[in-house]
DNA sequence: AGCACGCCGACT
DNA sequence: GTCGGCGTGCTC
């Protein structure tokens, strides 16, 4: 037989050897080398033996057959790459930038084979069974039909399902994933993390019963290997869990639903930097597969794209409950303190927690808030105490420590000043904490359960308090945003946004599509059963978009108005934004390849499309003693960003020690 | 990343 | 003279 080759990626995260190597199969491997596999090589002058992985395979190679190393030998311990999955990692180095290795290690989360443990009882496990699916509404089926006509006919589309809450989206989500299933092929559902609740896997397990595998964050890497390989056998058709079940090793994959599409979630925090969106629509490109994004407000960049027809919009109007929507009022907190009312409770807001407590229903508060915990501060000098690695202010954890969210230095609470040796210091308490005095001082007797992170630190608090409150432990929950999200209570008939436009203040251009969101999701959670919902929005800007249109549950009247916004500082969707962030632990190294890099990308890229802006120091300049700058491109093209991203990584100008990272679209200006 | 090669300072 | 510092460059 003649000598084969194979092309290697070598599993080393470094720019210098991010590209392939080749290598002679020797005759006794060549069976079983084949792409995706994954190899013993050695590397280097020593010759050191390092994993690689096989992505492509060939019968002639340009170099001299015996300059060439050989392959020393397949690693069993690892999990082969689906062909498909190397494209698909390719594609992501070449979008997100970063190197090939670290793509590769995104879209196969699960790097070894761990003996199969005895089989833990997951809380999942032991999930009731829901009443199975009902007849649909109009509507529903009407949404069901589309879907099923387009794929009988083999077109796979991809679909926009705007539906607002309550209409009844998961129902459309088990139909189609049926109708796939039933003609052969595979699911992937991708929920946000934080709604992949009991109720959600309830339902689907009804329906799929043990052909349905579950990722979720408590699973240790043996599980979560165990579930794609259930996946791969096509021991099951369907797989739910968040972010990282795009990467399922289905044999023949179908459809990519991808629920709360609007969710932050979606969007990785460590390069490549992906949006499960944008990586879902090359996924099913490459797999021949169809995706639905469903949002009961759905983001402004995929909305952007129905409007454009690059994808399918479909509606549900009604709640197929028939129960209505919430009674939404604004509340101008500014007329409340011209009153007299200094109290973070309204008036309003006052009589309807009232009227509900003593029906015994339940009410749910938060408050719109991305900070954790309060900073400590001097009554007397104004200091704050700041940690020393980060510039951020410190914040208190319970009474006596103080913890920088940002590196994790803890230190002890000072019993005075730093500055003034004032001892009037001290923390303000949480948000919520504050919440929670003012609801037991106003309504004494009430029954309150609080959550944000200090209360949901350890594992599975958080389904605790959830489930806590679902068994009416408590009349009122007080939390951040993270009790709005995706949670069904028949018996909460208020909802407060008690401060609703904190977020508005972040420099953050996503930051009116986030309180949108919020505030008409929260507006969802009252009165979802047959009772009456009441929603009392409390704000300093009741004026604002954000917060007319969500009161009024007006997506289209947010969207208008947002994508005025956006056309006109040339934000995302209408331009493509691109985050580069340049760090070193040295100030002077991280400031002059900012500077020199900034200057190469004016000279090559500048005009022509492009807006470059920077280099500024970012938000936080400084995160655990390393300093940060920031430089941002706006571009009218995807494709300029793609060129500019494979500059950035094949750049010139080095300095050593620091380092430089791309972000595509980023959510936020960091 | 990790290893070898290489060209200058203070040691047996 | 030579042991060893880590700057530079390459890895199939």
């Amino acid at each position: 037989m003649s000598q084969k080759y194979a092309d290697i990626i070598i599993d080393i995260s470094h720019e210098g050897v991010d590209r392939t190597f080749e290598y002679k199969i020797p005759d006794e491997l060549v069976q079983r080398v084949q792409v995706g596999s994954v190899v013993k090589v050695p590397f280097g002058q020593g010759n050191r033996t390092r994993q690689g992985y096989v992505i492509s395979v060939k019968d002639s190679s340009e170099w001299d057959s015996d300059k060439l190393k050989e392959i020393l030998q397949i690693d069993e311990k690892a999990v082969e790459v689906e062909g498909n999955l190397i494209r698909l990692a390719g594609w992501m180095r070449e979008t997100y930038g970063g190197t090939m290795i670290a793509s590769l290690r995104t879209v196969m989360p699960v790097k070894e084979k761990v003996a199969g443990r005895k089989q833990r009882i997951d809380v999942m496990d032991e999930v009731p069974e829901f009443a199975p699916v009902g007849e649909l509404t109009a509507e529903q089926a009407e949404v069901v039909n589309t879907f099923e006509k387009d794929y009988d006919a083999g077109l796979r589309d991809r679909y926009l399902l705007h539906g607002i809450t309550g209409s009844g989206k998961t129902e459309v989500y088990i139909r189609l994933a049926e109708k796939v299933i039933k003609s052969g092929s595979s699911v992937i559902v991708l929920v946000p993390e934080i709604a992949l609740t009991y109720q959600t896997v309830a339902r689907f397990r009804t329906v799929f019963g043990n052909r349905i595998s579950i990722l979720n964050s408590r699973l240790s890497k043996g599980e979560k290997y165990r579930e794609f390989e259930r996946a791969r056998s096509g021991e099951t058709d369907i797989i739910i869990g968040p972010r990282s079940a795009l990467f399922a090793p289905f044999e023949k994959l179908g459809l990519i639903i991808i629920d709360e599409e609007h969710d932050g979630s979606y969007k990785s925090e460590t390069t490549p930097k992906y949006h499960a969106r944008e990586v879902s629509f090359e996924r099913a490109r490459i797999e021949g597969a169809a995706v639905v994004l469903g949002s009961a407000t759905p983001s402004v960049v995929s909305y952007y794209m129905a409007e454009r027809g690059d994808i399918r919009r479909l509606t549900l109007k009604r709640r197929a409950s028939g129960g209505s929507l919430a009674e939404v009022s604004v509340v101008d907190m500014r007329d409340e303190l011209h009153r007299g009312n200094r109290s973070i409770i309204s008036g309003e807001l006052h009589r309807r927690l009232s009227d509900a407590f003593s029906a015994g229903e339940q009410a749910m508060l938060f408050i719109n808030r991305r900070g954790f915990n309060s900073f400590v501060s001097c009554r007397e000098c104004g200091e704050v105490i700041r940690c020393p690695r980060c510039d951020v202010s410190l914040s208190l954890h319970g009474n006596a420590k103080l913890m920088c969210h940002y590196c994790g230095h803890t230190e002890a609470m000072p019993s005075a000043c730093p500055k003034c040796k004032s001892k009037l210091i001290g923390g303000y308490g949480t948000g919520t904490e504050k919440v929670e005095a003012e609801i037991k001082k106003l309504f004494p007797g009430i029954r309150t359960l609080r959550m944000d992170k200090d209360t949901t630190q350890r594992k599975d608090s958080h389904g605790k308090i959830i489930e806590a409150f679902r068994r009416h432990d408590a009349d009122c929950l007080i939390g951040t945003q993270m009790i709005v999200k995706g949670h069904d209570f028949g018996n909460v008939t208020v909802v407060g946004a008690v401060l609703a436009d904190l977020g508005l203040f972040d420099s953050d251009y996503e930051s009116a599509e986030r309180t949108f969101d919020l505030l008409t999701q929260a507006a969802g959670r009252a009165g979802r059963a047959e009772k009456k919902g009441y929603v009392v929005i409390q704000t300093y800007q009741p004026e604002h978009y954000s917060v007319i249109t969500a009161a009024k549950q007006d997506f289209e009247g947010f969207y208008q108005y947002e994508m005025a916004y956006r056309r006109m500082l040339r934000f995302p969707p209408v331009y493509e934004l691109l985050g580069v962030l340049i760090t070193s632990k040295d100030e002077e190294k991280c400031t002059l390849l900012a500077d020199r890099l900034t200057d190469e990308l004016k000279q090559h890229f500048e005009g022509k499309g492009t807006d470059i802006i920077g280099p500024a120091e970012a938000v936080i300049y400084r995160i655990d003693e390393v300093y940060r700058k920031t430089v941002y491109i706006k571009a009218d093209d995807a494709c300029k960003l793609t060129g500019i991203i494979d500059f950035i990584q094949k750049r010139t100008v080095n300095i050593e020690d620091a380092e430089v990272q791309t972000d595509l679209n980023p959510l936020r200006i960091v």
